[in-house]
DNA sequence: GTCTATATCTTGATAGAC
DNA sequence: GTCTATCAAGATATAGAC
């Protein structure tokens, strides 16, 4: 009684190491962990991912098209450059909001494994560099200048490394910055 | 090589342990390490710290200590509240732009070992609320409110995980915060 | 006696073999 | 899916220099 190959056994082991690297850090989970989160065998999962190294690049990849999906969404809403920029915006501070939340799953891993230079940390530097690429467009978008986009960056920064309840005062500070004030 | 003199030893060792552990992670560096870059004998380092844990939280004690010294110089020569409080922020953002800056050293622990309850988180934990109640107590003083307060720790947090290029940016946005608008 | 150096024990992790 | 080789790291014990 041969067994069907499990057709999602891939994506299984990978949203359980996911799961793990990001809730205990990526060093402090060990292969064996994840073989047992994931209910296979250890084979399979060198058979998937030949080092640790390709399977915590595959986490931040995995964590990444997340975050690109989530924020797609939350853009397509919007057509106005203000709206988009605080639909953005909001939708990180929902995503620091969320249970369970602790941290930018990129900055930990460089946190983890400072002046590393192997895939999982490059790929958490484009992360970084091209996330903050795009709100600077939004902000320049919007109306905003070279030096909103770094005082909105630092904000946006200071919220990842947050708690939740800071995720509404940010949302409502950048709000004031790029909306005309109402008057009471 | 010529044997260390006595006395300072457990300062040796705990400088070498601090540097390592800084630049490249608590976890990354291992006791071997220590020994080497101390130049010290393994039995004289689990002397003076009996667990790496122990010399971890001895570490983030003196970067606890060192900070407290430099913050306190920082304030010394201001009476006005606004003056400290600024005094706070621009050392705070000088700190950053220090060569070899990689981060808060306390918020990189508690991100190396999440969950953590140990001494070392401990410390960790305590130093960040004591810091930031240090902040708010400035604000506070300095006229500001609740909200003040939240901006503030929000652009102070983001100024920690951010570049020695945007130090300048939160400082002066800072200033621009509590002071009266200088008309052009 | 104090410190260095080394040898070793134990544990746990990556990885590959069966 | 289990079993095992290999290695690194924390921690301890022992042998030897000053």
């Amino acid at each position: 009684m041969a067994r069907t190959p499990a057709p999602g056994t891939r994506d299984t082991i990978l949203t359980a190491a996911a799961g793990l690297f990001y809730e205990f850090g990526v060093r402090a989970v060990g292969m064996a962990q994840v073989v047992e989160a994931a209910g296979c065998g250890k084979n399979l999962l060198y058979k998937h991912f030949p080092s640790k190294a390709e399977l915590a690049a595959a986490y931040l990849n995995l964590t990444r098209h997340e975050r690109e999906r989530a924020v797609t969404e939350a853009l397509r809403w919007s057509a106005d450059p203000v709206d988009r920029l605080l639909a953005l915006v909001t939708e990180i501070a929902d995503s620091v909001r969320r249970p369970g939340y602790r941290g930018c799953a990129f900055r930990n891993y460089l946190t983890e494994f400072p002046g590393e230079t192997d895939e999982p940390a490059r790929v958490a530097q484009a992360y970084l560099a091209d996330s903050r690429a795009q709100m600077d467009r939004l902000v320049l978008g919007a109306g905003g200048d070279a030096l909103l986009t770094d005082r909105i960056w630092l904000v946006v920064n200071g919220l990842y490394s947050g708690t939740p309840a800071q995720a509404s005062v940010a949302v409502d500070w950048i709000t004031e910055m790029v909306r005309p004030t109402e008057a009471p």
